[in-house]
DNA sequence: AAATACTATTTCGTATAGTATTTTCAATAT
DNA sequence: ATATTGAAAATACTATACGAAATAGTATTT
């Protein structure tokens, strides 16, 4: 009797992959736009990335095709990939009205339909907004952008709809904006001698002052949809929006205006 | 006096591609899908599709994963694509509740700000409409799919705000509202003996009848549109999404009942 | 200086080989 | 009969090398 071939072949047989690396891939491009490794505008070479990833071509292809139907990337025939540009003060203002279209329909939607499964999600992800209150420094804006597209995901996933959660989560508007706010802060850097000082300013402004009234709030739309109270709900996320517009308005006119 | 060089050097070089090859197979296998040449939730076999196109699989690959970006294609990691199902009748409900939030606000935006430009453009498209009419067969109602797929999406663009255009174009419901009506109409075909019958009023119901009345209430939203009534497009738009839903709301239960 | 020609680089697509995983299907056991 | 098992086949996935075609940059000529 023959010792199993397969057996001794994969003697541990590892677990099988639950992924595949195209969209590991992906995921890493993707990781890399949202931190300005690949800033905005600039060529984005498939040979290079392969390398630098340390894999082959193939999948950076299938990854950089999907990043442009996403929009995050542009492809211009024979000319290559390059990542899209920082929001244009119009796409900024676009974008937020488009947000004003869906979103405060979700949250009623959410009020009116959401179980006890819903109610649970919305309680931990508020919790976890309040551990990202801790985080100091340039993380704690990381966390927090996290924290709030997880919390309007969640909220779009709720009401039911699944074409409207879709067309929220294909916006990756907290991608955008937080390519907004990283521009803008390196730039203030770079800028004249009192960048320093305006920085400081800026993080306290955007980090702290503008994260906790963000979560204060996601408060007030959680606590309508939990109590099922869809106007409310409504209202508060339309208000919401309005508030976020007018928090990151700023910064999408500073990269503008520069 | 030289000839001019410039008309002399490129005449003879043939004109450089405007497209590249992946862009052309995503075309073809949206058109597949498009006429259920690839059906509803079936395999698609890369390596036979590349063979098929006659194309290496390298731009197959690329063009299913943008295919997957946009719903169309879903990928089961390590088990490959197949094609999304047909909608069921819940997602053909959220489909339309999702067009309800942003087409009609497009329309009212539309006629703000429609200049002369879009003016004429909305005249042509309906008088295409008008041509399309004249076809007869299974080729009106593809006809006057493709016409309301182009009139939607002009007025969306015609809105001015890209990010409602984008998210109406990736909704891609025209695409799947026909494979709906080709999937009834083949499930028909088969069926019973009274099925030739069915299939008649069926033609009748849906291309002459049916086709007919979306065309006026098209006319009736161009017509806000163009005299900038905006109240007036807004509701036209609204009227004009809910009768399209009536008539086909029963291709979608006659699907899912099967 | 402007037009042209040439070179280098890059994109795009092909071809092919190898590995990993799923699927198929028949033999075996329950 | 049903379920399990296990090899074989099919398929998906990744790597790699190569070549054609277009673009970008440089040098040369007029």
């Amino acid at each position: 009797m023959p010792i199993k071939k397969s057996a001794s072949a994969r003697p541990v047989k590892r677990t099988p992959r639950r992924s595949v690396l195209s969209d590991e891939i992906y995921e890493m491009i993707k990781r890399m736009i949202f931190d300005h490794e690949i800033a905005p505008g600039s060529r984005v070479n498939i040979d290079a990335l392969a390398v630098q990833l340390d894999v082959s071509q193939t999948p950076v292809r299938e990854a950089l095709a999907r990043l442009e139907s996403d929009g995050l990337i542009a492809k211009e025939p024979l000319k290559g990939y390059k990542a899209t540009d920082l929001l244009s003060l119009k796409e900024f203002n676009d974008l937020f009205q488009f947000r004003l279209l869906i979103e405060p329909w979700a949250a009623e939607q959410a009020a009116k339909l959401v179980d006890n499964t819903g109610k649970t999600a919305l309680k931990a992800e508020m919790q976890s907004a309040k551990t990202a209150l801790k985080i100091s420094g340039d993380d704690q804006f990381q966390a927090l952008t996290e924290h709030d597209a997880r919390f309007h995901a969640l909220i779009a996933s709720i009401s039911g709809n699944q074409s409207v959660a879709d067309s929220y989560e294909r916006t990756h508007c907290h991608l955008h904006l937080f390519r907004l706010f990283m521009a803008n802060k390196l730039h203030l850097i770079e800028g004249e001698s009192r960048a320093k000082f305006v920085q400081d300013l800026f993080d306290e402004y955007y980090q702290v002052g503008s994260g906790q009234l963000a979560i204060k709030e996601h408060d007030v739309i959680a606590k309508a949809i939990i109590d099922q109270n869809s106007k409310a709900a409504r209202t508060a996320m339309h208000a919401h929006i309005e508030s976020s517009l007018r928090r990151f308005a700023p910064a999408a006119q500073a990269i503008n205006k520069k």
